[in-house]
DNA sequence: TAAGCGTGGAT
DNA sequence: TATCCAAGCTT
């Protein structure tokens, strides 16, 4: 009978060996002298990790911890800077929340982050991942970090053959068993580098896993088969009318879309409504309109989009009717149309 | 509770 | 090209 006891020394010894250097990670030897990553680093990285790669939020981290080195600091930065950093980055609520945070722990909480998981679940943005993470990594606390790699990993250990979401409580209380009291937040990380490095979804490395002998998945022999997830549904696809209008002195009509929604609180060109039957030609004012050669093809979470480009010349006034404009400060669909928008 | 919410890399 | 999926949260 396997010990659940015996796999958190084995993946910390594993972690020790081969822990990935990242930008917001401390390592053993920072712990043994007192060095931590600072809670605002961890909650920042944490936050812009939520569904997103390591690769993809490496030059926003660098690129956020520079401008604004504290909670403090960010927490006094304008809505349109913050949104603007975060064009491209995606699920654009996470800025919105970030900033929210980040003024409640800099003007109400004295610049603190709390250290409880329950504490900071209450705050904008942060959920029960996220909560545990900067628990368990920030402040050393023996809270459960379970995300997408830890979800793997142990359907995996214990061969959990029921398909997620609904083995999610299962995991959590297996998750929670294989916690150690001692080195939380390395464990944590761990997990996650685990996951992401050896048990990967497709093809996982079992011969170079340090957890192989305690895997019943890989005992098994259906370690890569795991998890088993419920059927996704197929994404619809949507259509409409982009409009890039250029004033005569190189001004750019955009307009802030409303904070709630898709792309809420990011900088775009006006739009038709998307909908399965393309809507009518309807531009916000009338000037000789131009399509595009070719259509912007993008696809979101839950649908695909496919809008077709018009470009005029015309008074631009109001909005952001100003040479400051600069396609970086565009979430990626908004790009795209700034390109598909540029003369031949 | 299930759906809404981005993006880019891997396969 | 199509699909999957990544350190999830909110409503």
């Amino acid at each position: 009978m396997r010990d659940v006891a015996d796999i958190s020394p084995a993946l910390l010894a594993w972690y020790d060996r081969n822990a990935r250097v990242l930008p917001w990670r401390t390592g053993p030897e920072d712990h043994a002298k007192g060095l931590r990553t600072a809670p605002y680093r961890v909650w920042l990285s944490e936050v812009m990790l939520q569904q997103t790669t390591v690769a993809a939020v490496r030059n926003y981290f660098r690129d956020f911890t520079t401008r604004w080195p504290t909670v403090t600091d960010l927490a006094q930065a304008e809505d349109a800077d913050v949104m603007a950093a975060w064009a491209g980055l995606g699920y654009y609520a996470r800025a919105r929340n970030l900033l929210k945070c980040a003024r409640v722990v800099a003007f109400d909480l004295g610049g603190q982050f709390p250290r409880t998981a329950q504490e900071l679940q209450a705050l904008p943005g942060i959920g029960p991942y996220t909560a545990a993470a900067i628990a368990s990594i920030a402040f050393d606390a023996p809270s459960t970090v379970v995300d997408g790699n830890v979800e793997r990993v142990v359907s995996r250990l214990f061969a959990l053959t029921d398909p997620l979401p609904g083995t999610r409580p299962e995991i959590a209380r297996l998750a929670g068993q294989i916690t150690p009291q001692d080195r939380p937040g390395d464990h944590a990380q761990a997990m996650m580098d685990l996951g992401a490095t050896l048990c990967t979804p497709r093809n996982p490395v079992c011969a170079l896993c340090p957890l192989e002998a305690h895997c019943e998945a890989h005992a098994q022999g259906i370690a890569a088969s795991l998890p088993v997830k419920a059927p996704k549904k197929v994404k619809p696809t949507r259509r409409g009318h982009v409009y890039v209008l250029i004033g005569p002195a190189g001004e750019v009509l955009v307009e802030r879309r409303p904070d709630r929604g898709l792309l809420g609180g990011t900088l775009g060109f006006p739009t038709s409504d998307w909908a399965e039957e393309r809507p009518a030609f309807a531009p916000p004012l009338k000037t000789d309109w131009q399509e595009a050669a070719t259509e912007v093809r993008h696809t979101f979470t839950h649908f695909h989009l496919i809008l077709t480009v018009h470009r005029g010349l015309g008074h631009v006034d109001g909005m952001t009717g100003n040479n400051a404009f600069s396609p970086d400060a565009l979430p990626t669909l908004m790009r795209k149309v700034w390109e598909a928008a540029q003369p031949a």
